[in-house]
DNA sequence: ATGCTTGTTCGGATTCAATTCGGAAAAATT
DNA sequence: AATTTTTCCGAATTGAATCCGAACAAGCAT
């Protein structure tokens, strides 16, 4: 950001132009998003654009971190009843959150989420990966059988990006040739026989050799 | 296309552009490579791009339709063993050959695979799908205790699309944190897991109620 | 070979979006 | 109410994408 709004009616303009930003690219697509657009919805000249951003790239760079930061916040209240629950309901409750969110506001977060995935998936999704991460383990915890698992950070690695991309493939996909209830329960149904494979096979291990 | 090339010449220098789009894509990303990198690395005249495309967008969609045929060109030839192997050594063989394939010439191609993500996943990768589908179809038919499980669609479905994201993601990612082979690994075990467990629970209903 | 037609190349001119800049308006401070 | 700081703006600049018409090359008939 090329200067701190300091003043309230700064604050809004910024904050208007964020939120003509997820307007715009939600209509247009971000290729498409042209400064004035972005400018011309939020009620601002164009030069007011460049008092906060230093370019269209860095207003997508915030709405990307806006968007990472919201999928937190609705992961976050999630995980004390998501790591009680067996594991297929969770991966179920979880991925349909996942999708209602990315379907809020015309859809503003898939377009979103698209576009973030193409520059820097890395810097933007990081702490989104993080938190994932930290549910991951949490669920572990609560359920101790699963430690037995072999590959634990390999597999969590596969089914977070796994299951980010699904979604965000399937909902982008004009004319999926899966519903997507399906997907979620073939996603669901994958994790849960994986689980169960790896605990009784390190059953069948520790009674063999220990 | 706007016109199309018919003297030897003509098609020379379409292919020199297309080529020269690699180039200049694989060095510079695709969002910073600009109509006269592509002309001064083919050696014409940036004038030249546009009697053959309509603009610079069709040229990187030509170069994404050249990487998916030949993608089809690296899996086609791979089936018949393929189809032989147990499911994990087949999974595991498979995307090595692709990340093997992407990272050819400089990874052109997986940065040509990163971009053709971000606008139309769908048109550009849908030949792939279905030569994909194939694949796991043909395999299938040569191993027929495989036919018992359910959802076969979804599950190709989400491994198929699970693969290619796999891939390409982590050979994006600077700072991985697990190694190319273990998720190969991983993806195999996966996957190797959720068709023994299938094939176990099918052959236990068949004997209870069959 | 010569003239004619068609295909090809080119780079300056044009268009359009991103970005800059300098001064006017609003808010804060004295 | 004068001064200073912050904010806003839109015309001007910049640079990349695209267009276009003249110059050049190839194919072809005579």
């Amino acid at each position: 950001m090329a200067r701190v709004p300091r003043q309230k009616r700064a604050k809004e303009t910024v904050n208007a132009i964020i939120e003509a930003g997820f307007i715009a690219m939600a209509e247009h697509g971000p290729a498409a998003t042209t400064t004035r657009q972005i400018a011309d919805i939020a009620g601002v000249g164009v030069g007011s654009l460049y008092e906060y951003f230093d370019n269209k790239e860095q207003i997508f760079q915030v709405m990307s971190e806006r968007f990472v930061a919201d999928t937190i916040a609705l992961i976050h209240p999630l995980t004390p009843t998501l790591v009680r629950k067996p594991i297929k309901d969770a991966v179920r409750e979880l991925l349909q959150k996942f999708r209602d969110f990315l379907q809020e506001n015309d859809g503003r977060y898939l377009k979103c989420a698209r576009h973030a995935m193409t520059l820097g998936f890395e810097e933007h999704m990081e702490p989104l990966q993080k938190a994932l991460q930290e549910l991951v383990t949490q669920y572990l915890m609560h359920h101790p059988e699963t430690l037995k698992m072999r590959n634990i950070p390999t597999m969590s690695y596969i089914m977070i990006n796994g299951g980010i991309f699904a979604v965000v493939r399937h909902l982008s996909d004009p004319a999926p040739p899966i519903s997507f209830d399906d997907m979620v329960e073939g996603l669901a149904t994958m994790v849960g026989h994986y689980t169960e494979q790896e605990i009784a096979l390190a059953d069948r291990q520790g009674t063999e050799s220990g």
